[in-house]
DNA sequence: TTTCAGTGTTAGGGCACCCTAACATGATAA
DNA sequence: TTATCATGTTAGGGTGCCCTAACACTGAAA
């Protein structure tokens, strides 16, 4: 009566990513091959191979023929989670701390996978309310301090 | 000639856990003891008998003597790091979320170890920002929007 | 039909982490 | 000094994830 070994209670960080990955083929190419998988998260194919039976086995992923892999259901809601956890961050980081465009996307592609859902839910009220904030210039005021005081602190470790 | 396996060019998420709680076993009673580190961390001795071989290994950690593990000087940097981080985050958090403070503090032991210095830096000034403005009471305002909205949005999914 | 890319999967290894059981060691009580 | 308990480490196993090499399948030229 030994307690199985690893629960897998919680869907792992690169399992998240191969499901992120996959809905993203889907929704570019139409289908999502091994290959391309591979390709798009710089791994090779039998980590692939490996890695889509995990996610077949736990219910997240399909093969609908030979060359055609998509989400389930709860693979799919996994994935419009992300994406909208993605947007969030990103237009936070973007619009709020004047950040790159290219760094804010790589920091969401990380963060993404571990902030919860009221995280994003409060954030996404932030955004709005700087957004939206008419009487008061304080988003670009921000944004330019933001930009000015980091910039001066980079210059100055270097 | 072949490339060896994995270079272990990153300090992983499971050591930085590690290391934070060396640091603060340390900081709180002067030393860190396996048990102790396996208590606060939720896991076995003999995991944290192993991660402590690695870490040291690895030059971050150090066995003063039968009961006492501490920091390198790297491992140390680490520590402090993670520290800024999560003070940054969590600050967000509930100064400017109105997150509570329990899950503030859980959420920022997640997101200080993938957050980037740029981010934080960022981070810090928008803090001190929505502190400091003496000439708007967006502060509070806001604080007390964003719960309301949240809250809210959790009462109609129920 | 035979052959051969292109695409995938299996086989066989490696490392990080985690666990339980069993063994070692050291300080203190008897 | 010996018995004992607290504290650690070793042994032995699992899973996830990644890799290279070798093998399998399939569709389209030769």
């Amino acid at each position: 009566m030994k307690k199985s070994a690893t629960v897998p209670e919680a869907v792992t960080l690169p399992q998240q990513r191969y499901i992120e990955s996959i809905a993203a083929l889907v929704e570019r190419k139409g289908q999502a091959r091994t290959s391309d998988i591979a390709e798009t998260l710089g791994v090779s194919l039998p980590s692939v191979s490996e890695a889509v039976s995990r996610l077949v086995r736990l219910g997240f992923a399909r093969r609908r023929s030979r060359h055609e892999i998509d989400l389930t259901r709860r693979g799919n809601t996994i994935a419009a989670q992300l994406d909208r956890r993605h947007q969030a961050l990103q237009s936070f980081m973007i619009d709020v701390m004047a950040m790159d465009g290219r760094k804010a996307d790589s920091m969401a592609c990380c963060l993404e996978h571990l902030v919860s859902r009221e995280f994003v839910d409060r954030l996404l009220v932030l955004n709005e309310l700087i957004q939206k904030d008419s009487d008061c210039r304080h988003k670009k005021t921000w944004r330019r301090r933001i930009q000015r005081t980091v910039l001066n602190q980079q210059r100055q470790r270097n």
